[in-house]
DNA sequence: CCTCTCACG
DNA sequence: ACGTACGTGAGAGGC
């Protein structure tokens, strides 16, 4: 490496054609990633380095004109290397071009855009690996930049996707506090409630079987306890499905099955949330890390793994109490949570320009009253709670991609009622029966469907010859504009809140993303602020023919700041 | 490694 | 007559 005249042609040829590759490996965990090495490639030529080289470097990575390609940026972050607006991540443009796809490594990107490239040469053995993926990058670069251009998705890489990573990465650095003292106390508490029902169903069941194992489950309840399975219940490859739809519809005819069903709800308190979780808080930081991953959804979600943070349960008491074991960490007063309102149903507004909801919107009016006033004919006022429940799973099954067969199930109707509120439904809000019509033609006739801004989905299958395959791409067309439209929404409102408390030096941050909501850790004084600032950022993100309107709510922990 | 189940939006 | 709600991640069992 400290061969000047390799460096000095290196970065000539990199001027020359205005960009080169890096390939690093790295070590350790978020927040501590070390780069152990780099190979650096410029118009074929390599340069290898370790991370004590990086200094000699820094005029190279600082050339704003240089374009630094990358697979995977988060990781150089995480380590302290920034090449801001400069680098062109290929796993991301990837994601960009084809969402639809899990695999994002060098090796696949290769065998899919590089056909030139020999199937053995895209996992090359022998060269160190990082010199191959290097090269790998610098082939793929013009390949994927032209594509992104043909396809009009340069525009969301550069102003969407490029400038999220940043944030991701600062949020997973930051890490979530949560308090082990009470999660351990939660713990003991719930083994107790689950050694009680054991036993409680090893009675009931006359012997001892592995209540965990649905195969064992269901020879018990069906077999030995000679139990009726319900109307439909679905046959699995070891017999009938024991899932919690399945034991409710049958919870009365033996009081075994209300204790199965407490136990399910307690297992899966406790080993995934409770158990998994105290060993995933970093030694260090006494935090927990999640990954937010960019490049997994098929419309445009993040996703988090490692654990999932967003699916910490809300919906049960039981489960806001796992909720409240997040606390801010030390030398943050708060956790604040600001969640958009009825999101998807104003994009659904905004995008079917249909009357009744732009009016519902444009007054304020609950949505699912609305809904629930038009399809059963009643004034607003007369609109009982069971009437919005129904209106409400309908409205959920609009923006799903709806059937008859879906809705009865969700509302425990007929197939004939369910059938019936549908055409009621469509009858009264033309206007979204009308997109709903387009989007799928557009479809079928473009092979892929867009989000507000841009985002593509493609759907091959919609061309299917295969009813089930056809009609799920069908479904697909007409939820991915709005689920991924305000996937597009709050990243864009991500951005503009991280840099709006960086530019206030706020010492207030980030931490979580669960689709429709964003978690800050606050401190007292800047509480205010932060409200205000979170609020405006997320409202005016975008302008649509419907305001945004977000709840901010604040609290000790992340239940009470609901 | 796949299946089943269940937590979230 | 057919079988379907959209998008995820994770634990446990069992082959």
């Amino acid at each position: 490496m400290k061969d000047e005249a390799a460096k000095k042609s290196f970065v000539e040829k990199a001027n020359a054609q205005g960009f080169f590759s890096i390939a690093a490996s790295f070590s350790g965990k978020v927040p501590d990633v070390k780069a152990a090495h780099f190979a650096l490639c410029a118009g074929g030529e390599i340069l290898l380095a370790e991370e004590a080289d990086l200094p000699f470097f820094s005029p190279l990575f600082e050339n704003e004109t240089l374009r630094k390609v990358v697979h995977d940026y988060k990781p150089f972050l995480h380590c302290g290397i920034n090449f801001s607006s400069a680098c062109f991540d290929v796993s991301l443009t990837a994601y960009l071009l084809n969402p639809g796809t899990a695999q994002y490594d060098l090796s696949s990107l290769a065998s899919r855009y590089l056909p030139s490239m020999i199937a053995s040469e895209a996992t090359k053995e022998g060269t160190e690996e990082t010199v191959w993926h290097a090269m790998l990058l610098e082939k793929l670069y013009p390949v994927l930049k032209k594509s992104l251009e043909r396809q009009r998705l340069l525009s969301l890489y550069e102003t969407m996707e490029l400038p999220l990573v940043e944030v991701l990465a600062a949020m997973e650095k930051a890490g979530i506090y949560i308090n082990r003292t009470a999660l351990h106390e939660k713990s003991r508490e719930i083994s107790a409630h689950i050694n009680a029902l054991t036993a409680e169903i090893y009675d009931l069941a006359r012997g001892e079987f592995n209540i965990n194992s649905p195969k064992q489950l269901s020879s018990v309840l069906f077999e030995r306890l000679e139990l009726q399975p319900p109307m439909g219940t679905k046959k699995t490859k070891t017999g009938y499905s024991t899932n919690a739809e399945v034991l409710e519809a049958m919870r009365f005819a033996h009081p075994i099955l209300e204790k199965i069903l407490s136990y399910r709800f307690w297992m899966k308190l406790q080993s995934t949330y409770l158990d998994s979780m105290e060993e995933l808080i970093s030694p260090r930081t006494q935090r927990i890390h999640t990954r937010f991953n960019q490049t997994v959804t098929a419309t445009g979600r993040l996703s988090s793994s490692e654990p999932n943070l967003q699916n910490i349960p809300v919906r049960t008491e039981e489960g806001r109490q796992i909720r409240a074991l997040f606390e801010p960490s030390d030398g943050y007063d708060a956790l604040m949570s600001a969640d958009y309102s009825q999101i998807e149903l104003r994009i659904l507004a905004h995008l079917s320009q249909d009357k009744n909801f732009l009016e519902a919107f444009l007054h304020g009016q609950d949505i699912h009253a609305r809904t629930a006033s038009e399809v059963f004919d009643v004034p607003m006022e007369q609109v009982t709670a069971d009437l919005r429940r129904k209106a409400k799973a309908v409205n959920f099954g609009i923006v799903y991609g709806i059937s008859d067969y879906g809705l009865s199930k969700d509302l425990h109707i007929s197939r004939q009622e369910a059938a019936d509120y549908i055409a009621s439904y469509f009858e009264k809000c033309s206007g979204v029966k009308n997109f709903l019509d387009k989007i799928v033609e557009k479809a079928h006739d473009d092979g892929f469907v867009t989000t507000i801004f841009g985002r593509r989905r493609d759907l091959p299958a919609i061309k299917s010859s295969n009813y089930n395959q056809r009609t799920l791409a069908e479904r697909m067309a007409m939820n991915t504009p709005i689920q991924g439209s305000a996937a597009d929404i709050i990243k864009l409102a991500m951005i503009k809140t991280y840099h709006a408390l960086n530019e206030h030096s706020l010492k207030s941050r980030i931490l979580l993303q669960v689709h429709d909501e964003l978690v800050l850790e606050t401190v007292k004084e800047e509480e205010a602020q932060v409200a205000e600032l979170v609020r405006h950022a997320m409202e005016n993100v975008v302008q649509l023919s419907v305001p945004l309107f977000i709840d901010i709510h604040t609290g000790k922990n992340w239940a009470a700041a609901k």
